[in-house]
DNA sequence: CTCCTATCTTGACAGTGTCAGGATATGGAG
DNA sequence: CTCCATATCCTGACACTGTCAAGATAGGAG
């Protein structure tokens, strides 16, 4: 008899047939969707409905994790802004253990990161919606800019011009490229690319000839 | 006796008592306050409903000028990018006639443009709302990058690096400073900043030393 | 087993961009 | 001067957005 059926719930919503009431990690997993919302939407094409119907939960489930757009957005770019600074380790992992090769390295390592995730990297950068006064987000993005005065300093810069060299043409190069622009270096097969690439921050080096 | 209004204009739609039912150059009115809208409310806070309303003229108004959001940040993006060129021309005016000069010149003009109209600056170089196919809009950012290479090549530039060094350390240097980084700079006075920016951007030039 | 709390859903609201159809003004033909 | 074709602008509607309030569900502490 169908009295004996206890409540039964209402729907599956559909989304899943078999997706239980309670996510289990739904945080990162809105994370995860987010990124990939960005990824093939763009940055103005973002919703938050759109992310939370890719990660198979109702338009409003993010809120109780994030509060609204903006605390979803600031949480993953605070997450950016470590993979950011992971990108220029691992060039750097691999480069020469000399200061000026280790800086060229984390150059790379700036610019590799703008290809692969643009619109990331411009959450990170250019975008108002992240809340930058966020205690987390102001911490990644505060070791992300020590990580670029030590590598300066380490390179034998000496004054606040040295650092704003380095640091204005990395971004440019990754800005530009990430854009599209610049077409003449970005399409360039890697190993050129990176060659010219590192030629040009070169160039910002305080001892540079 | 009030029979012999004739028609009596309904309302005078209460935003301007006196306005007429064509306003006469509403769409270079439109430009306008989508500059004012894009200036005081940001890329993201964006609503072509509110420039409507900032021109005192109905929602759909500016459809049958742009069509839609998108035609109107085309239009609005061709027009900046020719005061992005005049900001560069003024600075080149008043420098030194010899190459290196304009070249540096044309580099603080750039970040001029950036620090005078931050997010007009980023809806040249980094929004993905502008069309970049239109005809109007191609040709005015291919005058920008023409400008720019005829700029580098007249300094003595020979190669690609050359120009790519050149254009990424003036575009790194005002994307940082339109985005509020690199405080060490920006919060400089006029005069000291220029001539910071200046000795940075000559470390890209072809012959530096 | 009971209840408390965190988690998630549903439904509503104002605001957005876009479209269809109607209103109004302007300039030129007759 | 009249009349009308056309460009210009408005009103109303639609689907979609972010956010809020209120209810449903699950998991764990007692």
């Amino acid at each position: 008899m169908t009295k004996d059926i206890p409540k039964l719930r209402p729907e599956p919503p559909l989304t899943s047939a078999t997706r239980p009431y309670h996510h289990g990690d739904l945080r990162t997993a809105l994370l995860a969707a987010a990124e990939a919302e960005l990824a093939d939407r763009g940055m103005e094409g973002f919703s938050l409905r759109s992310v939370a119907k890719r990660a198979g939960v109702s338009h409003a489930a993010p809120a109780h994790h994030f509060g609204d757009a903006k605390g979803l957005l600031t949480a993953l770019a605070a997450e950016g802004f470590r993979q950011f600074l992971a990108a220029q380790a691992a060039r750097e992992a691999v480069a020469d253990r000399d200061p000026a090769s280790q800086l060229v390295a984390a150059g790379l390592g700036y610019v590799d990161f703008a290809l692969a995730r643009p619109t990331l990297f411009r959450l990170l950068w250019q975008s108002e919606r992240p809340d930058f006064s966020d205690a987390d987000l102001g911490e990644a993005a505060r070791a992300a800019y020590t990580h670029l005065v030590n590598q300066v300093t380490g390179a034998g810069g000496r004054s606040t011009a040295d650092e704003a060299a380095v640091w204005a043409i990395a971004h440019g190069l990754a800005d530009l490229l990430a854009a599209g622009r610049l077409r003449s270096v970005g399409s360039l097969l890697q190993p050129a690319r990176d060659a010219m690439l590192a030629a040009i921050i070169r160039r910002a080096l305080p001892g540079a000839a």
